[in-house]
DNA sequence: TGCCAGGCCCTCTTTAGGGCCTT
């Protein structure tokens, strides 16, 4: 279950919990070997007005969030949700921070690391016009699941960015596996130095 | 109601600046 990973993505109010922003939606997908195992999304209530740009940009409305579970039970069940399974967001020090200020609203605490699929696809597509999530799943030939700044459509997106990353480094690299945790070495590897990584990774761990 | 940040990476770098990406 080396590959196992859970991909993350919230929707909130703004940009940092810092400044006040609250989560306003949040979907984990579980990813074993390439396949999308188990789904949990919920939108939450955490008592905070939702910004018409937000509104307009997630389809979030208040009165959704209103309606909503309260974000403390969204929150408590998300945590058994992923466990101590290793995560993976697009952009990870977004949603890693949000999720640390929403888990210390309920006294819980992450246990596990966030790699980034931003990071890596960096480092494996330079040459995508771009590198938000939309933009390299048309490149990569994801499939669209659904609207784009909706927590589970883009967090199965992710998920198939994640797969189709790692699917180029077997066929680029006739590796016999991706561990979770050379993704996550990737990520700290300079862009143009990507081969030379690979070819040592090879010979310290074979194929 | 309207507005907001910060980590990472690249390079014309490291005694810094600016763009990208997330909502």
């Amino acid at each position: 279950m080396d590959s196992t990973v859970v991909v993350i993505d919230f929707e909130t109010t703004g940009l940092s919990p810092d400044e006040g922003a609250r989560a306003t939606e949040i979907a984990a997908v579980v990813l074993d070997r390439g396949r999308v195992v188990a789904r949990y999304q919920s939108l939450m209530n955490a008592g905070v007005h939702v910004p018409r740009f937000i509104e307009e940009l997630t389809g979030i409305t208040n009165a959704m969030v209103r309606e909503a579970p309260p974000a403390k039970e969204v929150m408590a069940a998300f945590a058994r949700f992923v466990g101590d399974l290793p995560l993976v967001a697009h952009n990870a020090s977004f949603d890693r921070k949000f999720l640390d200020a929403e888990l210390a609203r309920i006294r819980q605490r992450r246990r596990q690391e966030v790699a980034c699929s931003m990071r890596v696809a960096r480092r494996l597509y330079p040459d995508a016009p771009n590198h938000k999530l939309g933009t390299l799943v048309d490149y990569a030939g994801v499939r669209v699941t659904g609207r784009h700044h909706r927590a589970l459509a883009d967090a199965e997106m992710a998920a198939g960015l994640w797969t189709r990353m790692e699917e180029d480094l077997l066929r680029a690299y006739r590796l016999r596996q991706v561990p979770h945790e050379l993704m996550c070495r990737l990520q700290t590897v300079r862009r143009d130095g990507l081969a030379d990584f690979m070819e040592g990774y090879k010979r310290r761990c074979g194929p």
